[in-house]
DNA sequence: ACTATGTAGTCGGTCTTGTGC
DNA sequence: GCACAAGACCGACTACATAGT
């Protein structure tokens, strides 16, 4: 049988469960088959890209295709040509011309990168062995909101929290360094830092945030902006300062876990970087260290009063996992807003015929109303409810939460930063910020 | 039986790059 | 030169299965 005629197979029997372990043995009979598992590399690896998706899709081109003789043809081809040119969208559409309906829904979702299995990266890995898809997994928080009784009589470290770019650094075995994003993409041509990092232990990887260094009082919001200006432009990077926070042996990190509790790596973290004094990579201080949990209410107003983002609550004998964490905890201030909602759209995948988004009115404290969208904390009855009902929505007043207000360079307009809805406020009719 | 954890899959704004007009 | 789409960064959130107690 055919690669694709197989993948269709495999897709129909693994969404046919919602079981997870159910999924994992439907993987595991694909053990010995090659050709089967390139396509799923071909769909989650997230180095490899396509430039289509869903508007590339359906756009109508005029030129033709070159055929494609089989699917690991057409992988191979949009691994080589990835920027979305009409070209390619040309063969795309001269490989499915001649496919039944199913199958050509199979394989847009393969290059669009976007077809679910209920099964991804990690249960992958689990089946097929680690490296199976590269992974790159940092330590990541929790919110101390919802984990206040999980620090209670520990002893925990405050720090800032930086509103910038996450990045590890890691130098390979020529000594070399690498710059990884969140991700595991690299940040190329980091001139300043690169040079200066080689003075550092090359034993150990080190994990910090990058913030674009100013002399200027800027907003934090701006401030976050102009950094990831910098990080995601092509070419010489310039400016920026490496704030560290962590650092962890690189056998440790390749391990996926560090047992050497947090306030001992801090301690190389600061020894490392005291003796140095180089002008782009700072040590991030301590602003606290011990057991009073009310410090970090107090210290968390403290810097959200001075336009940062929060703090961070790392607990002190706690290791370094690379995933998400309680013993690693962010505490940032939300907003609420009241706003109105103009108009609402269908959502994609698991949401089609669900409401995917509303658009929302609110005013500024210019005084001006503005527009932004919300499509998160929809409860999925919520979804379906106002699918069917759209007037249930559309007019009413509804509360959300907000991060903060964020401006863009084009316009000189408002938006709103991680705007989620929260409910129906049909007591209300007046918008506000709040 | 209940809670905690892990995994998967949606949604937002803003920026750069590549494409095609 | 401009508009658009994709992909990157920051995330927010809900749903569900299973492991843990």
């Amino acid at each position: 049988m055919k690669t694709l005629a197989r993948f269709a197979d495999f897709y129909q029997k693994i969404n046919a469960t919602s079981s997870r372990l159910a999924k994992e043995a439907i993987l595991a009979e694909y053990r010995a088959d090659d050709a089967l598992q390139e396509v799923l590399k071909f769909l989650f690896n997230p180095f490899i890209v396509t430039g289509i998706s869903a508007k590339k899709l359906t756009k109508a081109v005029t030129i033709a295709g070159q055929p494609c003789g089989s699917l690991h043809e057409l992988l191979t081809y949009f691994q080589a040509h990835n920027t979305g040119r009409d070209e390619d969208i040309a063969v795309l559409r001269q490989f499915t011309a001649d496919l039944p309906a199913e199958q050509q829904n199979l394989v847009y979702g393969l290059i669009k990168k976007d077809l679910t299995l209920g099964a991804n990266e990690k249960t992958l890995n689990k089946v097929f062995g680690a490296g199976f898809i590269p992974a790159f997994n940092v330590m990541l928080a929790e919110k101390y909101g919802e984990n206040q009784d999980y620090v209670a009589g520990k002893k925990f470290i405050i720090t800032e929290k930086f509103d910038g770019v996450r990045c590890m650094l890691i130098f390979n075995d020529a000594g070399g360094p690498t710059f990884f994003s969140r991700a595991g993409k690299s940040f190329d041509d980091l001139i300043e830092l690169s040079e200066e990092v080689q003075k550092l232990d090359h034993q150990l990887v080190y994990d910090g945030e990058l913030l674009l260094g100013t002399d200027q009082k800027i907003d934090s919001a701006d401030l976050y902006r102009m950094t990831v200006k910098v990080t995601a432009k092509d070419g010489e990077k310039r400016g920026l300062i490496y704030n560290v926070f962590d650092a962890l042996p690189k056998s440790d990190l390749l391990a996926g876990y560090s047992a050497i509790p947090c306030q001992r790596r801090k301690a190389m973290v600061s020894k490392q970087l005291k003796k140095l004094t180089l002008p782009h990579v700072k040590n991030v201080p301590i602003l606290y260290s011990g057991t009073d949990v009310k410090q970090i209410d107090t210290i968390c107003d403290e810097y959200t009063n001075m336009g940062r983002e929060g703090v961070m609550v790392n607990l002190a004998d706690a290791p370094y996992e690379c995933k998400r964490t309680k013993n690693l905890l962010k505490v940032k201030r939300f907003n609420a807003a009241d706003v109105r909602v103009l108009d609402w759209e269908e959502g994609a995948g698991a949401n089609q015929g669900k409401l995917g988004a509303v658009t929302v009115e609110f005013i500024a404290p210019d005084g001006k109303h503005y527009q932004c969208k919300v499509g998160s904390g929809f409860a999925k009855e919520e979804r379906e409810y106002f699918f069917a009902n759209p007037s249930a929505i559309v007019g009413h007043i509804i509360e959300i939460g907000y991060f903060e207000l964020s401006k863009n360079q084009n316009d000189d307009g408002y938006s709103l930063r991680f705007p989620t809805f929260k409910c129906l406020r049909d007591d209300k009719d007046e918008i506000s910020m709040h």
